[in-house]
DNA sequence: ACTCAAGTGCAACAATATTGCAATTTAAAT
DNA sequence: ATTTAAATTGCAATATTGTTGCACTTGAGT
């Protein structure tokens, strides 16, 4: 309903905009489906480009979403998990890119917090992305 | 040595022209940290940037590169390890990349071999990429 | 030296991303 | 309900990144 959506822009301090309320819409429908940019336009016709630029940077900045890479040359958006704040990221599992039909999913059953670094680096995030084809796809 | 390049090159069945030549100089000189385009033009300034793209796309297939991919917006390459071939690739570690200088770097100490997926998923490729501050620019 | 497939360079184009600025809108204060 | 400051938007202009087609050149085996 629409009521969590306010309340999801309110809690990131995000002012309540049709823009926003549109893409928040869209990332819960496809809940843990990551949606490249060229889709979401896709999916509003209407919406200027740039300003749907501006609203995945300003969701990201506010840990509302967060970016998934895959080796397709498109960024992709992801809701966040509850614990996300605006400083940190805590989106500790893995996504799966099919190859075939190019969805990018979660895989919340695998996490990535923990991978021992040389010292003197220090961590803030971790992109763990498997490539191969889905369940759909695998015939 | 110049000789080890033709060696890779031959050893690919990649023919050995100056630009190969070239580009495999500088991979090799940053052995293990990965290159994005924009770089690899800087350090050519003579190269055509369209035969850069298809020459990179030819070493990715032959099993020469890998592209790693990072939250920065462009694919980045780095030298595969010998074992890798034209129709599998095994370089299975993880990536680290600075958010600071922006450079990335290949973690072998991190491999990304096993991770347990949801039956129905088959896994051809592995992407782990570590984000934060690496050794240099961390004070 | 000859030959042909592979590779190159150029042009044209398509897609993706960034910046500045004026106009509008939100949310809070009066 | 008005007012107001700051955030957000839409548009223009521009930069960056990636693709395709085609004629010309080059590498490497015969």
């Amino acid at each position: 309903m629409d009521n969590s959506i306010e309340k999801l822009l309110k809690k990131h301090h995000l002012r309540r905009t049709p823009m926003r309320m549109e893409v928040l819409r869209i990332l819960l429908e496809s809940k843990n489906e990551a949606i490249a940019h060229p889709e979401l336009e896709r999916r509003l016709p209407d919406a200027d480009r740039i300003t749907l630029y501006r609203t995945l940077k300003s969701f990201e900045e506010k840990g509302l979403v967060h970016q998934v890479v895959d080796s397709g040359n498109a960024a992709k958006y992801a809701l966040c998990k509850d614990d996300c704040t605006a400083h940190e990221h805590h989106d500790e599992h893995a996504h799966f890119h099919c190859q075939d039909c190019g969805k990018t999913v979660c895989l919340d059953t695998i996490s990535t917090s923990t991978f021992q670094v040389p010292s003197g680096f220090k961590v803030a995030q971790t992109h763990l992305v498997l490539e191969g084809t889905c369940d759909n796809c695998g015939e």
